[in-house]
RNA sequence: GCCGAAGUGGCUCAGGGGUAGAGCAAUUCACUCGUAAUGAAUAGGUCGUGGGUUCAAUUCCCACCUUCGGCUCCA
């Protein structure tokens, strides 16, 4: 005998073992059909989970992450149901939920289209309704391996045979299709009232170049057809915020096929908001103690040598000559960070341990050459400017440095207003692939542990990710989400135990021993291209006005008013506000109509009255017609704005 | 680099084996205008580049370049 119950509410007991989902059927009867996981004791299960023993459930729907997750991955075994039963030589690799949907990499000789995605939904229209109930079961290994080698699922095998020799090994099965899962899983798939695949597209094997590119099939699905509508309008509209269209489009940047892949021609207004950008930075870090450098955009082969970027970073550089010839004649190569740059600024005199900390900035272009495929709009380029620094620091100052860093870049990422759109992580090395790092190991992990001290005392949240440490230490890195919902890295700060040895860096210390500082390498608003991307899927273009490249734009109501409009136009200038004049010969609404699609903050409409009584019609692009303003006080009004940096 | 899609005047796009079309933008003229597009006229394209097939290619085929969605990689 024991007792299920649910969290603050009903129970009841029972005397045989049974489903999770028998007993929410008792206990919950009007919610089980939205019900597509459930939490037992606080543990996310199947809904099959066998109950024994007391236990407190709390059914999960499509609102909580496992419920929603359940959904998906079901969604996505029906997905794979109905491509086999249109092409029978399917072979299915991995299917998984994602945080927006599904995908399925799936190895088929028939090369799928666009059409072939309607095709597949309609047919799991047509399996959805069937109702099928969807078993679970277990089969210890050498069966597990039989079945699917039977049916001549070559991954699944391969999957199989790599799961740790503890694992249990499940399957779950609706129809004619059986696929090896760890779940969960819907009890049938009838739940899923909507659903759209949206692409497909290549990828490699367990991510891996070497291994066969398979066809991956992208689709999401809802419980009503009314939420898959406005995640489909929604999906439109973040389309309308791509900064590589809308930056086209309002004349930031374009590129041309003569330059390249990933080098863009920043126009007028992007060269503006970027400059107004480094400006920015460097003055807040001038205030926090740092020395701007300005350093050689190109370097020998000897300095990637001896900073370690020949042997680990080579297939990422631009280099000018023979790569093979280094070592007889001279061999340059375009930089792709600024590390090894700057240490040269240290080296140039011997350093006390009172020097330290040395903090030096550096508004800095470098060059990586990324595979082909790589680019996109102002996101990832071939050429870029980053707001770097190097901390050279004692070891007794790591602690305050890093945490002065990362305030700095906390700070950067309020002012822009992207602060509530990052997440943190820690990336550590990966133990298994040691030829990617330099260093000792006991090294690697006293220096991670380190890290994650400061981390743990700097009271952000933040995500484990193995594998994913600069060649020379643990990172943590900012990452962001741009208006598609895919992840980049924003700011970066990390703890470097290598290079100073690697450059004969030392200080002398109290005791008059010469001892190797730790490097603090971090951005503070990281790369300024990709910020800006950023900043205008953020505003949708409409930049806070003391970012906007035009602040104010005047309009004369006619050719009469032209004059007037230039004296306005001098007189904000004087007063430090960006400004221009819309003096073509035409109408008052088409001027308008034009500034608010260009995404000026404010207009100032000009006529006889104004004029006359010497006061702006001022328009705001946000509020419409604000009416007359005096001068004086219109002006204070943007200042105080700008001043006060409002997003 | 790999898988897939695409490239037609400055921009957005239509067309399609027989010498290319719209809207916006540009230029000129008229209007001198009051809070999201005044009207008319003119000009502008070796249909991404290079090869091939064909009597004929912007259209079909191949290669390359560029762009987009992914994979891998990364600021």
């Amino acid at each position: 005998m024991f007792t299920v119950s649910i969290e603050n509410g009903e129970s009841k007991s029972f005397d045989q073992p049974l489903m999770a989902f028998d007993a929410l059927r008792e206990l919950v009867p009007d919610q089980v059909a939205k019900t597509f996981a459930v939490e037992i004791d606080g543990q996310p299960a199947d809904l099959r989970k066998m109950i024994s023993t007391d236990a407190v459930l709390r059914p999960l729907t499509f609102a909580d992450d496992y419920g929603r997750h359940a959904f998906h991955h079901t969604s996505s075994h029906i997905m794979a149901e109905a491509v086999l039963s249109l092409w029978p030589d399917a072979k299915f690799a991995i299917g998984p939920a994602i945080d927006q949907g599904f995908y399925y990499d799936i190895d088929l000789e028939h090369k799928l289209t666009e059409e072939d995605l309607a095709k597949i939904e309609a047919q799991m229209k047509k399996l959805i309704k069937k109702r099928e109930r969807i078993e679970r079961f277990v089969l210890p290994r050498d069966e597990a391996r039989d079945l699917m080698a039977k049916r001549d699922e070559i991954y699944k095998v391969e999957l199989i045979d790599e799961l740790p020799a503890d694992e249990e090994i499940s399957f779950y099965k609706q129809g004619e299709f059986t696929d090896l899962c760890a779940g969960p899983h819907l009890m049938n798939a009838a739940p899923v009232k909507a659903v759209k695949l949206l692409s497909v597209s290549g990828a490699y094997w367990r991510g891996s170049e070497k291994n066969k590119m398979l066809q991956r099939i992208y689709g999401v699905s809802f419980p009503t057809r009314e939420e898959l509508d406005s995640h489909l309008k929604a999906l439109e509209e973040a389309r309308a915020r791509d900064h590589n269209k809308l930056g086209r489009q309002l004349g930031y940047f374009t590129t041309t096929d003569y330059i390249g892949q990933g080098l863009p021609i920043m126009l007028p207004k992007g060269t503006k908001v970027l400059q107004i950008l480094e400006r920015f930075v460097e003055d807040e870090e001038e205030r926090r103690g740092y020395m701007l450098t300005k350093t050689p955009l190109m370097a020998k082969s000897d300095l990637y040598k001896i900073s370690g970027h020949w042997d680990h970073y080579r297939d990422g550089m631009f280099v000018i000559g023979d790569a093979d010839k280094a070592e007889e004649e001279e061999v340059f190569a375009l930089r792709p960070m600024t590390c090894p740059f700057q240490f040269q600024a240290y080296l140039q005199k011997t350093r006390s341990y009172r020097d330290l900390p040395l903090r030096y900035n550096e508004t800095s272009t470098l060059f990586r050459n990324e595979a082909s495929g790589e680019m996109h709009g102002l996101i990832r380029l071939r050429q870029f400017t980053i707001s770097e620094a190097h901390l050279i620091v004692r070891p007794d100052q790591i602690e305050a440095e890093f945490l002065g860093a990362l305030d700095l870049a906390i700070f950067m990422l309020d002012a822009l207003g992207l602060l509530e759109d990052v997440s943190y992580r820690f990336s550590t090395w990966d133990p298994e692939r040691r030829d990617k790092y330099i260093g000792e190991a006991e090294e690697w992990e006293r220096v991670q542990a380190l890290m994650q001290g400061i981390l743990d005392k700097s009271g952000i949240e933040y995500e484990t990710e193995s594998g994913d440490a600069a060649f020379y230490g643990p990172k943590l890195d900012i990452q962001i989400r741009n208006v598609f919902g895919k992840e980049d890295t924003i700011i970066t700060v990390q703890i470097d135990f290598q290079l100073a040895s690697r450059f004969g860096m030392t200080y002398t210390d109290k005791d008059g021993e010469r001892r190797h500082p730790y490097i603090i390498h971090r951005t503070s608003v990281g790369c300024y291209e990709r910020t800006l991307a950023l900043l205008i899927e953020k505003y949708a273009g409409a930049m806070p006005l003391w970012l906007a490249p035009t602040q104010v734009r005047v309009m004369p109501i006619s050719e009469k008013h032209v004059d007037a409009a230039y004296d306005v136009k001098n007189r904000l200038q004087a007063a430090g506000l960006r400004v221009e004049v819309d003096a073509r010969d035409e109408k008052i609404g088409k001027k308008i109509k034009e500034g608010q699609l260009e995404k000026i903050p404010y207009f100032i409409i000009l006529g006889e009255k104004e004029i006359a009584d010497g006061v702006y019609a001022v328009r705001s692009r946000t509020e419409g017609d604000i009416g007359q303003m005096q001068p004086e006080p219109f002006i204070e009004r943007l200042l105080d704005e700008v001043k006060r940096r409002v997003k």
